[in-house]
DNA sequence: TTGACAAATGCAACTAAGTTGCGTTAGTAT
DNA sequence: ATACTAACGCAACTTAGTTGCATTTGTCAA
């Protein structure tokens, strides 16, 4: 379900109602590529004029991540980011002095292994992974 | 450096005063296994009596990350956490319900591949990673 | 051992991200 | 067209972290 389409079917089949501030929302991942967070979003739709408040934001994002359709990210700061899960999964390469972010594919087989087996040693049941990888992107190098 | 005495000969190196919060703060670090942020070690201190200013706190620990004594840790939440850098590299099991933190061991091998990898392909100097697994421990699942 | 000097501290005031309660607005099903 | 309730918007709040500046305190050299 990467496309607005399927998202907003999505959004019916859970009977959310087809608001402004939740279609603004949801065609914002859509054209992004990358991760964003509240302000983030706060930033781009004032800029579009779309007026909006932050708290209504807040729990969007909140509830569109309870159905399945954005997936939590962390990205080092104190900033919650949030992106389409629906995208293939992988992982980032953030830049400590800029904030760009590069996706990155790798093959994730060795981190399945690593979760079952310490799910088993630790009896934790995982849900989630996070792999992020920090350092300086090609600009921020020459400065 | 895992030990007091050798974080202390670190400290005189650089030229750092043997302050009590100073001490206070390594001492915990030391003592404890787990990542710790701000609120936590002032909790901590508070408990044992120690005044200590917030302000001092988060001065110190940059200067402990600065020196490399101390790495910085993120957990998915939005306080920045450390651990001692002398520690074994780890990474770790993090309970989305009681914040429980559980330390893995696992071969590296294949993150520093791809690391040399991205570092190539994306022109990328990446500096560290963040891996951690987000779930529920034992006691969280029977709740 | 005592000054002097820089390092380190403590306070108050601030910023930024995120949360809560509650009265109002507006999609949608009938 | 209406009514029901999801969703909204505002104000007030909390928590993590930051800044500037006046004061205190380790440490080194005399």
């Amino acid at each position: 379900m990467k496309y607005r389409e399927e998202i907003f079917a999505v959004l019916r089949f859970h009977k959310l109602r087809l608001t402004k501030t939740r279609q603004a929302v949801v065609e914002l991942f859509v054209r992004n590529e990358t991760p964003l967070s509240v302000p983030d979003i706060l930033l781009a739709l004032h800029k579009r004029q779309a007026g909006v408040n932050k708290t209504t934001v807040y729990r969007e994002l909140e509830r569109l991540q309870a159905i399945g359709v954005l997936e939590p990210v962390q990205l080092g700061d104190r900033k919650q980011y949030y992106e389409l899960a629906s995208r293939k999964h992988h992982h980032h390469l953030v830049c400590l002095q800029c904030e760009r972010v590069e996706d990155i594919d790798m093959d994730e087989a060795v981190l399945f292994a690593e979760e079952r087996k310490w799910s088993r040693e630790k009896h934790f049941i995982i849900l989630r992974h996070s792999l992020e990888f920090f350092g300086l992107c090609r600009q921020c190098q020459a400065a």
